[in-house]
DNA sequence: ATGGGTCCT
DNA sequence: AGGACCC
């Protein structure tokens, strides 16, 4: 088998990923639901996280909560409280800073962490410093994340979740094609469902198998972004680690149900009231928040149906 | 499933 | 504007 990178670590880049992170915030404030079937999601009847103890038992994401009731009586489902994830997050977030200035906010529960050239630092391997932020996290916050280390982010991405929850997972340079092997196409970050089906009627069925077609072919077939995943599953950066994540608008949607035919029908229902009123907070909130900052300005306030 | 995003063509 | 993908 061929490799597909000759040095081990021409740099660092970890993912972290934390695990179940709404259910291990409501877990983290009240110890006694630990170790529980636990989801959260009960203010829309639809399960949106679930504990480690709940998938077990069948439980899945999207379920209603009257199925999920029947599959795993007992199970304690939760409103959900996003202010209270946020504060985790932003935790999370600066204890990540204590380790490297360079980290890139992905998501509330998931971030890139650029560890290159810190092995001196901490005198210790970069698997090693890896483990010291999951201790911290889990000491100060008690909150349990898993953690992946490679060459590049997609290959980040792939390690953080090869072992979960819980996992560390380093992934050297002159070992990607090791794990690729075991990775399938639709798995990999950035690739969804229809890219999937295009890669597989070429006989790609793994990461590894896409890895190893040559440039020609991705180039033929595929627009940049697969382009970029591609070289980076080879161990070629390609894709922006993005240190300040500042979002680019602000914006507030609703559909309509049944859907409007007429103008009136946006106006005259009772329940378009509170998108009426969200828009409005919206657009006084952006006032606000906006003020000092001149160079800014509204492009456009939409209704979507 | 749904709602809020990004990037690319 | 529409498509594809992300959490």
């Amino acid at each position: 088998m061929q490799v597909l990178s000759v040095h081990s670590w021409p740099q660092a880049i970890a993912h972290l990923d934390a695990d179940a992170f709404f259910v291990s915030c409501e877990q983290a404030s009240m110890p006694a639901l630990k170790g529980k079937c636990v989801a959260v999601g009960k203010e829309r009847g639809i399960i949106i996280a679930l504990s480690y103890e709940a998938k077990a038992k069948g439980v899945k994401r999207g379920m209603f909560v009257s199925d999920a009731k029947r599959i795993c009586p007992g199970i304690i489902i939760l409103d959900s409280n996003h202010e209270t994830y946020g504060l985790f997050s932003v935790r999370m977030f600066e204890i990540l800073k204590r380790f490297s200035p360079k980290i890139e906010e992905y998501s509330v529960d998931e971030a890139f962490i650029d560890l290159t050239g810190l092995r001196r630092l901490y005198s210790c391997s970069y698997e090693e410093i890896a483990v010291k932020i999951q201790n911290t996290i889990e000491q100060e916050l008690s909150i349990s994340v898993s953690i992946g280390i490679s060459i590049t982010k997609v290959l980040a991405k792939i390690a953080s979740k090869y072992k979960k929850p819980h996992g560390i997972t380093a992934i050297p340079g002159n070992k990607i094609h090791l794990y690729l092997s075991n990775i399938l196409i639709e798995d990999v970050w950035g690739i969804g469902p229809n890219t999937a089906s295009l890669l597989k009627k070429f006989d790609i069925k793994t990461a590894l198998d896409f890895a190893l077609k040559n440039e020609n072919f991705v180039k033929k077939y595929l627009s940049k972004p697969y382009i970029q995943i591609y070289k980076e599953l080879k161990g070629e950066p390609s894709i922006e680690f993005i240190e300040k994540i500042s979002p680019k608008s602000i914006s507030k949607a609703k559909s309509f149900y049944p859907p409007s035919q007429k103008p009136e029908d946006l106006i005259l229902p009772h329940q378009t009231m509170p998108f009426a009123l969200s828009i409005y907070s919206l657009t006084l909130f952006l006032i606000m928040a906006l003020k000092d900052r001149c160079f800014l300005f509204f492009k456009a306030i939409s209704l979507a149906s």
